[in-house]
DNA sequence: GACTCGTGGGA
DNA sequence: TTCCCAAGAGT
């Protein structure tokens, strides 16, 4: 009957963020001259959509908006568009506004308290703790879905971490935090990017590399015989989803400069194959859509709603 | 607490 | 092919 190895926090944290600094990802925002506005783009583009997809659009963003006041002074429609298809484009509005806020409150200087953080719109709990540690090397506790993974099998022997997130991780969490007494931090900050590291890299949700892993010997799950999760995960359903209607219709005005007609969003059916366009393309899968007006319709209106098309006398934009 | 909100690549 | 799920936030 194998028992839980003995824990020592001095040895994990050595172990851990030695293996990051061997192995861990070369990202750009990860660089010691990328600002705190880089950091926080990232932040918000890597809010559920995985790294190898944020990468172009993230230098392209800070190629065109290099800090806060430049994406404040532009049309949101303008972030929406170069925000592309990495999902969840609200999350572009809120980047947007966020701008606009750092540069009436903060001076244009993003802050690095998680409290101001807080307090931007798209900031919550993990993205307010990651830029105050990542962009100013604050030591705050970082918990993010990766570490909550590499702790549930670390040290609480389980196959995956709770399907929400609870107390008691948030605790477990702060526990396992180096001290910050010597060195003011530099450990902390490097310890909660090694461990996101090294749930994104070995210890994945599916299939982990525990024969790469730097503390397979340590870990709880694997002591346990690697049982399997408690409880199966509820899948996200996709099609016929009012989501995949409205990204449909967002793939449209992405790709349409000229104002679109409501009754040419709404529209059913097989489309005639057009020339071939971005446009086109884009309104040949709206319309193959098996959703009918109805969802069409609460669907067109909920895009304005939330502020990501606007209404005009001309037709359905982007907003201005 | 339970839902909703995009997208595409890999298993 | 189908399913899973990825540095979450807001309601």
């Amino acid at each position: 009957m194998p028992s839980t190895p003995p824990l020592d926090l001095d040895r994990l944290h050595h172990d851990i963020t030695t293996w990051f600094t061997a192995e861990g990802r070369d990202l750009p925002w990860r660089s010691p001259q990328c600002s705190a506005w880089g950091v926080m783009v990232s932040e918000f583009m890597l809010q559920q959509t995985p790294v190898v997809r944020v990468l172009p659009v993230w230098e392209e963003w800070m190629r065109r908006w290099p800090d806060p006041a430049a994406l404040a002074a532009e049309p949101s429609g303008e972030a929406v568009r170069a925000w592309g298809r990495l999902g969840y484009p609200r999350r572009a509005l809120r980047l947007c506004e966020a701008a606009r806020r750092i540069v009436e409150e903060h001076d244009g200087q993003v802050p690095s308290s998680p409290a101001d953080l807080l307090a931007l719109p798209g900031v919550g709990s993990y993205t307010a703790a990651a830029i105050s540690c990542f962009a100013f090397g604050l030591p705050e506790t970082v918990v993010d879905t990766n570490i909550r993974r590499v702790h549930a099998r670390l040290i609480s022997g389980h196959a995956l971490p709770e399907p929400s997130h609870t107390a008691a991780e948030a605790r477990l969490a702060a526990e396992l935090m180096p001290a910050t007494e010597d060195d003011g931090g530099t450990l902390a900050c490097a310890w909660n990017a090694a461990v996101m590291e090294l749930g994104a890299l070995i210890c994945t949700a599916r299939s982990p590399r525990c024969g790469q892993c730097p503390v397979s010997g340590s870990c709880a799950w694997i002591a346990r015989g690697k049982p399997e999760p408690h409880y199966t995960p509820k899948g996200q359903p996709w099609a016929g989803t009012d989501r995949q209607v409205r990204g449909a219709m967002m793939a449209v005005l992405r790709a349409s400069d000229e104002p679109q007609q409501p009754e040419a969003l709404l529209a059913t059916g097989p489309a005639e194959s057009g020339s071939g366009t971005d446009l086109d393309l884009a309104f040949q899968k709206l319309q193959t859509l098996p959703a009918d007006v109805e969802q069409r319709s609460r669907c067109l209106a909920g895009l304005l709603v939330d502020g990501l098309a606007v209404e005009s006398g001309a037709g359905i934009t982007l907003p201005h």
